[in-house]
DNA sequence: AATTTCACG
DNA sequence: ACGTACGTGAAATTA
């Protein structure tokens, strides 16, 4: 059995004088100082000291002291969930849940980021280096760690900070990002030969958009925000395998409403319906699903008795496919860029190729 | 070592 | 009546 190994390092830089400025909050007001009068705000309004770091002293002081709610959402070992969703659906006007969501955000930026990453700056390079796996995610996806390059921040102003602070080596270089756009939706249109969908591509335009315009039957510059947020939903819902309850979990839609509305999506969509179907049916007879290039994921509960464990597998038998041939089409861009580069003889290049001992640990 | 939470696609 | 979105990795806390 060959070893696996990590398929290749990407090298980055960070810029020492953006990573000094991430631990500044403001002028004079350290990420450390915020944090803690965050957390001495937070003693004050539950009127004792606790660590506020800790999901299981917070959910008793949420909970059982201040009372909250009535039913607290518990986790599957019966403890009190204190996670995001769960506090600002409940009480997100309340001082103290403000106060738990900014700590949250900036010691996550903190110990997971701005600590951490100038740690991995490797010496002998001055760069940072990444392992990319080739075998870890089910899907046939890279993943990335050691640091893990793949979840930088970048969704809120205080992501974007930090995504900043990776720079290129020097002035004779340049980072380029390449993506694909809305690929997984694209995958579907294809696979399933779906034309509504298939022409909403091929007209460029705004996939969300399109699909609010059809499902709730307005022109496409009629349709309002909350409809292309609705439409959002449902695409995303649909590569996931959705359900009314996980749809209205996700949108302000009762269940009746979002049962509603993925019946439109379907039927907007007919033969999205049809492939969804015909990946369930096939994974029932074979005991796999496959990419367009033949990967396969093997779901061994497919025909599980349980309707839950079988549920989660059917989801698998949708999604696989989708996420996996998304991953097969962005491996052979990469194959092509590589090759493109080289044949021009640019000094552009997407990572030096993994060789271990340059890489020792120091 | 397991759990919880949260960063990204 | 049940429980439910897909895929990862890392840090802090808890057991």
């Amino acid at each position: 059995m060959a070893q696996i190994r990590p398929l290749m390092r990407l090298q980055v830089s960070l810029a020492p004088h953006a990573v000094d400025r991430l631990q500044k909050q403001r002028p004079h007001v350290t990420c450390s100082e915020r944090l803690a009068g965050l957390e001495t705000q937070a003693w004050d309004l539950a009127g004792q000291e606790f660590n506020l770091a800790s999901p299981k002293q917070l959910g008793v002081i949420l909970f059982e002291k201040l009372k909250l709610v009535d039913k607290p959402k518990k986790t599957k070992t019966g403890q009190y969930s204190t996670a995001e969703e769960v506090l600002s659906y409940l009480a997100k006007d309340h001082t103290i849940i403000q106060c738990i969501l900014e700590y949250r955000g900036l010691s996550k930026l903190k110990s997971t980021y701005v600590d951490a990453l100038p740690e991995q700056v490797l010496e002998s390079s001055g760069h940072i280096h990444t392992e990319y796996m080739q075998t870890v995610a089910a899907t046939g996806r890279l993943s990335s760690n050691n640091p893990n390059l793949q979840n930088i921040p970048i969704r809120t102003p205080r992501g974007q900070q930090v995504r900043k602070a990776f720079i290129p080596r020097d002035k004779e270089h340049v980072l380029v990002a390449a993506d694909y756009s809305q690929i997984e939706l694209r995958i579907i249109a294809a696979l399933s030969k779906d034309l509504g969908m298939v022409d909403a591509f091929q007209n460029n335009e705004d996939i969300h958009s399109a699909t609010a315009a059809k499902v709730f039957g307005v022109s496409l510059e009629n349709v309002t925000r909350e409809q292309r947020s609705n439409a959002k939903t449902v695409n995303f819902g649909i590569i996931y395998g959705v359900s009314a309850f996980g749809l209205s979990q996700q949108t302000s839609l009762t269940r009746t409403e979002s049962k509603e509305l993925i019946e439109t999506y379907y039927a907007t969509y007919p033969k999205l319906r049809n492939y969804i179907q015909d990946q369930i049916d096939f994974a029932r007879d074979n005991g796999y699903v496959s990419t367009v290039l033949g990967r396969r994921r093997y779901l061994k509960d497919i025909n599980s008795q349980n309707a839950i464990v079988r549920g989660a597998a059917e989801r698998n038998a949708v999604n696989a496919p989708i996420q996996g041939s998304a991953a097969d089409i962005i491996k052979l861009a990469m194959i092509s860029i590589q090759k493109e580069l080289r044949n021009k003889n640019w000094k552009s290049k997407i990572p030096n190729f993994y060789r271990k001992k340059y890489f020792k640990k120091t």
